[in-house]
DNA sequence: CCAAATTTGTGAAATAATTCTCATAAGTTA
DNA sequence: TAACTTATGAGAATTATTTCACAAATTTGG
């Protein structure tokens, strides 16, 4: 179990560890065994030594002269992310996109349990959705103390993901993933992450039209 | 019309100008019609020189002892990064996630415009979704060169998102949205931008577990 | 069993990004 | 119109991240 070594880590690092055990997947669904750091980089679009001072922060799992144990590696990396547990979540906003989510497979695959849905809409108050009876928002505090959630998804129309955040920091979840385009705040101690795909678009629009800024 | 002064501009600041964006429309909303870098900054959780600093990458938006016209700036941010215009987009893979994207009014709403959804399912092609119909994926090509897309959002299984990335680019696109969880191969020019929840699921399951470290 | 070939892990060097500081410009008030 | 207030924009200082370069460790082949 890969015990951390290091102070600090770059958020810059975490981001590169969930590509990099992306591309370790498929690499082993592939059949390959073992990689070294430099086809492995290739393959992450990464610098080689990037890689290995990433890992570093964590342990040493290469062998000198050999590389990566690929399927070593994945627990190693998963590991160090905390990701080789269950988390159980909870949604806010069974809409359009709440369902689609709720009713995606992958969630519970990697780990990320979805055990409690949530709307404030009296109407889909008590739908099911997915095997989970939608509860009011209202309940979200009482729910999650039986439940043990640790991580809440806010589905909800963008003028109401701070109501949202509330009611999910007042029920005790530590970490919010949020879909609405709007930034929230929360306590210290509550991470945020924020899935926003425009912002991708704007990206890749503001690289077509510049070219050479590169 | 803003104009680009320097060479090179950091990535995380083309992100932040996003958020920026989005903040400052959620203001707008509300009614706000001035702001300085100030509150602004606390707003997007950054530090106030940052946001003046990323926005002199551009030219000058704000007048000295007042701050910044919130219309003025979304107008000038938007310009800068190049979404004050339609993006013709096509999409490739036709499933639950593809059909998800064609429905949402949003990308139009955007300007990102999807003009094309492609399959190779042949149990698909012909089907109709969201007024478009679903087209053969070997006839990217033919289409594009008639529509002009430039921009490819690719959401088929991870395992064909390649394959799906070659006919994009053989089809002239320049810039491709990638939904499926695997990292794609593309010549220089093109530029990709990967959408994937659990990296943001990841760095979650990582700040809680080592709170100390943030 | 030793030598050659690899490839890791890490401190040092080079780059890059962020934050601080303050002169300067714009607006406001009397 | 002059004094005062405010907040930008830009260079300097600081801090953070990435890349380089190489010693150390391991395997493999003779
Ligand atoms: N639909 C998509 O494909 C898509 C894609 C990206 C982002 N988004 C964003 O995700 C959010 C949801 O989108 P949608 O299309 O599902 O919208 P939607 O209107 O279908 O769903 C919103 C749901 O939130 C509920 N809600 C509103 N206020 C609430 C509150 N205070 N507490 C609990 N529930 C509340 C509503 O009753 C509704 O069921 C929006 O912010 C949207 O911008 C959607
Ligand atoms: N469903 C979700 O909520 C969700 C969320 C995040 C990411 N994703 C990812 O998005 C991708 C699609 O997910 P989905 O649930 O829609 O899967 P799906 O199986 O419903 O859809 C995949 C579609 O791609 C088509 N396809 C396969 N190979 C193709 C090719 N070479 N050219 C053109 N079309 C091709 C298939 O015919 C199918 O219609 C997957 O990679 C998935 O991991 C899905």
């Amino acid at each position: 179990m890969p015990q951390q070594k290091s102070e600090h880590i770059p958020r810059a690092t975490i981001q590169r560890l969930a590509v990099y055990v992306q591309v370790l997947e498929n690499l082993q669904r592939e059949g390959t065994e073992v990689i070294s750091s430099e086809p492995l980089a290739k393959a992450c679009n990464v610098n080689a030594s990037q890689i290995r001072k990433d890992l570093a922060y964590f342990g040493e799992f290469g062998v000198r002269g050999v590389g990566y144990y690929v399927k070593n590696l994945i627990a190693s990396i998963t590991s160090a992310l905390g990701v080789d547990r269950e988390w159980r979540t909870v949604l806010v906003g069974v809409g359009n996109l709440g369902k689609a989510l709720l009713n995606h497979k992958e969630f519970r695959l990697r780990g990320f349990n979805i055990v409690g849905a949530f709307d404030c809409d009296p109407f889909k108050i008590g739908e099911e959705v997915s095997g989970l009876e939608v509860v009011c928002t209202k309940r979200l505090r009482e729910m999650i103390g039986d439940n043990g959630a640790e991580i809440g998804i806010i589905t909800t129309p963008p003028e109401r993901a701070q109501r949202a955040a509330n009611h999910l920091v007042e029920a005790g979840i530590n970490g919010i993933l949020n879909f609405a385009p709007s930034r929230i705040t929360v306590p210290d101690h509550v991470n945020v992450e924020y899935v926003d795909f425009f912002h991708h678009l704007y990206a890749l629009s503001f690289n077509i039209t510049h070219p050479n800024t590169k």
